[in-house]
RNA sequence: CGGGGCGUAGCGCAGCCUGGUAGCGCAUCUGCUUUGGGAGCAGAGGGUCGCAGGUUCGAAUCCUGCCGCCCCGACCA
């Protein structure tokens, strides 16, 4: 992409709204706008962040045995009074009426309907294990949204719900969530700890928020330092192996790790000194089980090989890609900008002219622009008549991971300068070796 | 919903107390000069001062009501 030709309205100075700092960079790099409290529009490069996390997020499910739909935003509240959540839901849940004063609703969450989908069609055993998600926008009319789209109240959610024949498979659906979320946060730089969380009427031990440790976070955790070296599942996981992946759950919380909601002083202070570890942590995912809740009160029942009706044991996994998307700001920044983990990066490389107009510096731009994408890595050329200043300013604000940089210089010996933003180590390098290096 | 704060040009702000024809920086546009970390000079455009009433000869400024946004608390992907 041509930075002439695209459409990104970067900001010198941050709008006054915006207090915690993936906020303030998502304003100042052109991401998002705020349309209403809580309510955003995605940008073309907060869009590209947001549809790279929902890439990674939508692979990870599918890895993990997820099947993906589309149900709508907006249900009818018939479906709300048959789980009684209509009156229960309070007023998060944001009511409107169609033209025939039907009452309906902005979806916050999707049991009622995804389990209308279920019952609608399953009847067998033999159709189980079954899990469907979809990734969709949600409202939750939030007494006080704030930070940005940390907590907004549109907010996209992949939400995924499993569906199985008893306890056991619940729990294995839920172990395979709990893999699938741990490689799914990896893979987006970030280093994530499953924490106990309320379970609310179900009890057990089956309900995890997946936390990462920031220092603007907005829940303050407790934990055993040692999380932070455990070993992330591979890419050859076993999703089909209910004792690989029991093994794995079990790994995974034999430590201490909870919320301050969830804390337990005693065993906090059980942890030796060396290994505790108490900060503040966001967070980006949470996974649930709760049994029969919604399949008695909705009728999903199949039956079983028994020959009986069996209603499905249920369990519901979340996360939210448009507050991910603040997360990994939150956990990776520095003065000058955003420092985008390579995944989830909008482009890869910035391809910096520092003389636009220069037949020369032109020229080497023009071939490594095409160079680079024909290799298929996302560029994003400042071809723009602006001063080199600003155009580092501006690379290093926006937080691409690689910056080609040509200047009359060191073209003059035939070489270009190749800038890792993490780190902001510099490399003169002769420019038909650009490719290479980057390719690897 | 309780407490606090703020609405003045695209963004950041001053002006308000003590009413008198709306200002600064950045951004934008034009020209010249500049060209490796958000350039310099000269010029230009852009504002129903959140909205509605009221007081007054006169309101951004004083009064009343409303709306919007932000921060702190109780709730949440």
């Amino acid at each position: 992409m041509r930075l002439s030709r695209y459409f990104l309205p970067t900001l010198r100075e941050t709008p006054r709204e915006a207090e915690i700092v993936s906020h303030r960079l998502m304003l100042r790099a052109g991401m998002v706008r705020q349309q209403s409290a809580g309510i955003f529009s995605w940008l073309p490069l907060g869009l590209r962040v947001l549809n790279k996390v929902n890439a990674i997020v939508r692979e990870e499910q599918n890895r993990a045995g997820g099947v993906e739909i589309l149900m709508p935003t907006i249900q009818s509240a018939d479906l709300w009074r048959e789980s009684g959540r209509y009156d229960a839901y309070g007023r998060e849940m944001l009511r409107i009426q169609d033209r025939h004063e039907r009452d309906m609703l902005f979806g916050p969450t999707n049991e009622e309907m995804v389990t209308d989908i279920f019952r609608s069609y399953v009847r067998s055993y033999k159709d189980l294990p079954l899990n469907l998600y979809h990734i969709q926008w949600k409202f939750r009319d939030e007494i006080r949204p704030r930070f940005g789209t940390m907590r907004s109240r549109e907010f996209l959610m992949k939400d995924a719900y499993s569906f199985d024949l008893d306890k056991e498979g619940a729990r294995h659906a839920y172990n395979r969530m709990f893999a699938a979320y741990l490689r799914t946060f990896a893979r987006m730089g970030l280093k994530s700890i499953p924490m106990q969380a309320d379970t609310g009427p179900i009890g057990g031990d089956l309900s995890h928020e997946f936390i990462i440790l920031a220092e603007t976070g907005e829940s303050e955790v407790f934990c055993d330092r040692n999380y932070l070296d455990f070993e992330v599942p591979g890419e050859d996981t076993d999703f089909e192996s209910r004792e690989g992946l029991q093994g794995l759950f079990e790994r995974w919380t034999s430590l201490y790790a909870a919320t301050s909601e969830k804390h337990d002083a005693a065993a906090y202070a059980a942890i030796p000194d060396a290994d505790k570890l108490s900060a503040r942590g966001i967070e980006v995912g949470h996974i649930f089980y709760f049994g029969t809740k919604y399949s008695k009160a909705m009728n999903a029942a199949v039956t079983g090989p028994d020959g009986r009706e069996h209603e499905v044991h249920m369990g519901s996994y979340g996360i939210g890609p448009s507050r991910l998307v603040a997360a990994i700001i939150e956990a990776s920044h520095d003065e000058a900008g955003v420092i985008w983990p390579d995944a989830v990066a909008p482009f890869q490389v910035g391809l910096l002219n520092l003389k636009a107009g220069d037949s020369a510096t032109d020229a080497a731009c023009e071939t490594l622009y095409a160079e680079l994408s024909a290799a298929g890595l996302d560029t994003l050329y400042d071809d723009r008549d602006e001063r080199a200043g600003a155009k580092f300013t501006n690379a290093d604000l926006i937080g691409l991971p690689w910056q080609v940089i040509v200047g009359p210089k060191s073209l003059a010996e035939g070489k270009v300068e190749l800038k890792r933003r993490r780190t902001g180590e510099r490399e003169l390098l002769p420019i038909g070796d650009v490719l290479a290096r980057l390719s690897t």
